[in-house]
DNA sequence: CAGTGGTCTAGACCACATC
DNA sequence: ATGTGGTCTAGACCACTGG
């Protein structure tokens, strides 16, 4: 079954798409095992071969976890306790991986300003939730966070349903509210600390802080968060790797 | 030709190391192509999806650059134009894509000391070269970088060496010295600017910057390279992509 | 046209996890 | 023992490049 055409597209990719589309509508949810390479190849009528080329795209972007021996599972962002640091880069500089602690500052609901509506690509006045929070690394504030949420999409969000949730705060959109994010986007550039963050983040007022404005995407590569995260690396750093 | 044992190693893993070895050993140079797959499968005695598998991951890994039609070719830092941005992350606010301008400060001979010793795994008091430099983007200075070198890999390192070469600093050490950077490790951290600082890249002392630390690794990765770039985020950020 | 990498298949077998 | 993903093979065919 191959289609030739001027635009052409090989099958595993059409195959990786039907399984996309599939994982979107939430045939298998966040955490489930999805079908076995043989049956999904029946499904399809292609080869197992072809469906492995497909699976292991969608696994190279993290939407899915392969098992051997046990099966494919959809990605989720609870008990993704060891790879959940790939949205998590502040690390401590004595080498001790801490999974910070947090502590909810401020959560209501506002309205999206000109900038915020244009990355989020909802309206200018469309309502948004604004989560301030601070998270502590090796015994001291590290991050303090303003997350922009559209309203729509987090509908029921409340300080107590937020403070009650064990887990990362991705693992908790996805639970709660089926939002799961896939990728994100960063810059970062360094400022100076104003009253408040300084305040919050226990520095001096002008203190050098690493600012990290992100962009989270879903399905779709339709955004849905924006957030800025105003570090002090007295004690932490943000680290990456280029590859 | 299949091996089995308690360690289990696939044989395209195999595979791949002696292909890397061969790359290190420099069998085919940067730039050059690589013998084709299905040569290859008969050198090694393997079949050619073996061969596939293993040059897939070493393309993965950005050793090798696959091309189709035209072969695969070992990955090389000049005439990277474009994929180059793999190892700066310093773009423009306004989006528009531009190389930054590379003005030399200082190049001189040194010792090294306890820190850059052990993350260049040299003993204390080799020597090293430092060289000093500024990156200009947006018709502004934008980076200072002091960069590191064990002086033994980069023997006859000269100003005028280094100003003449027309490319990437990178495409420089590759094609001059043979010595190839393959990956990167970076921590960010945020600066207040001292007076040398401020004055290179214009901006009042105390002024917040991005210090940006990396260790570079070549084969085996063995570090090659320390770097601290200090940037002024003023017309720039540092770019990242969270997948 | 020939040569390259890229796709797809069918089947055999291996390693791992679970029962 | 069974089912899963992981490896390996052999061969056919497709898409792209360049002479």
């Amino acid at each position: 079954m191959k289609t030739s055409s001027p635009t052409f597209q090989p099958l595993y990719l059409q195959i990786k798409g039907l399984v996309e589309r599939a994982l979107e509508a939430g045939e298998w949810g966040p955490g489930a095992a999805i079908p076995a390479e043989v049956a999904l190849a029946a499904r399809f009528g292609v080869s197992q071969g072809t469906v492995r080329k497909a699976i292991g795209a969608l696994a190279d972007e993290n939407l899915l976890v392969r098992k051997q021996g046990k099966g494919t599972f959809v990605a989720t962002h609870t008990e993704e306790r060891a790879s959940n640091f790939r949205f998590l880069r502040v690390r401590r500089n004595d080498g001790q991986t801490e999974y910070p602690g947090s502590r909810l500052i401020d959560l209501r609901r506002a309205r999206a300003g000109a900038e915020t509506a244009r990355r989020l690509g909802i309206r200018v006045g469309d309502h948004v939730f604004v989560l301030r929070r601070v998270l502590d690394l090796a015994s001291h504030p590290a991050v303090l966070d303003d997350i922009t949420l559209p309203a729509v999409l987090f509908a029921g969000l409340t300080r107590a349903r937020y403070a009650a949730y064990p887990g990362s705060t991705y693992g908790f959109f996805e639970q709660v509210f089926g939002v799961r994010m896939l990728r994100a986007e960063e810059r970062l550039t360094a400022v100076a600390a104003d009253a408040v963050s300084a305040g919050l983040l226990d520095v001096e007022p002008g203190a050098p802080l690493l600012a990290v404005d992100r962009v989270s995407f879903t399905y779709g590569d339709r955004p849905v968060e924006v957030r800025r995260g105003l570090c002090a690396t007295r004690h932490v750093h943000y680290w990456n790797a280029l590859a």
